[in-house]
DNA sequence: CCTACGATCTGCT
DNA sequence: GCAGATCGTAGGG
């Protein structure tokens, strides 16, 4: 009953542009398997975050803690951290080992197990928004700083190229959302996400 | 040790 | 539109 998908190679995760890669996971899509149930989502929001002269990004300058640790990592492994205290935000490393780089999904359009995706959330099916925030859709996908470093080629998460076809008229980009204290890097556009209008689900 | 604060979401006004 | 939730991380003493 799923839907063929062909899962993105590690030399997807290398390339070496951030924002490029952050734009071009536009319309693919994030699935979780819990072991039961699979659940996933068209990814339509996203951001990037450099791990070199970006103020934004946690991991800016050569930054190492235990928490950026994972930043540093091969590409192609999860970064996820709590954010507020509640919200576990999902990241993907992207790039070199030892740069830092790193894409935030911040929205899907759910796809598979979307009544177990709602029930997560503690919602009704017919509600609006259940999975357009960064924290709403790894709730929903049940992902978890426990999931930190997971290798996206395995099957517990990963990310599919179904083919999706999204136009390029109907993907906008601007400033990256809750990060005013990164100064002048604030402002570039790196934040890509599919125009209310052409979100899936709308004529 | 202590403090400040955050790549957010919800509910209430 | 705004305050409160809630806790790990980072940085300073």
């Amino acid at each position: 009953m799923f839907s063929e998908g062909k899962k993105l190679s590690r030399s997807y995760y290398c390339q070496d542009d951030v924002v490029t890669i952050s734009r071009s996971l536009i319309g693919k899509v994030l699935c979780s398997f819990d072991g039961k149930i699979l659940t996933s989502g068209i990814i339509t929001e996203t951001e990037a975050y450099c791990g070199r002269n970006d103020k934004a990004c946690h991991a800016n300058e050569g930054l190492r803690t235990k928490r950026t640790e994972i930043m540093y990592g091969p590409p192609g492994h999860a970064y996820i951290y709590l954010c507020y205290g509640i919200h576990h935000l999902f990241n993907i490393v992207t790039n070199r080992e030892g740069l830092a780089d790193a894409v935030l999904i911040r929205a899907v359009s759910a796809l598979d197990g979307i009544g177990r995706m709602t029930e997560r959330r503690g919602m009704n099916r017919t509600d609006s928004g259940l999975f357009d925030g960064p924290g709403k859709l790894t709730q929903a996908l049940s992902i978890s700083t426990g999931d930190n470093g997971t290798d996206l080629l395995e099957n517990r998460i990963w990310i599919e190229d179904r083919g999706i076809e999204i136009k390029a008229e109907a993907v906008s980009a601007s400033p990256r959302i809750g990060i005013g204290y990164a100064g002048e890097h604030a402002s570039r556009p790196w934040r890509f996400f599919v125009n209310r209008s052409s979100l899936p689900g709308t004529t």
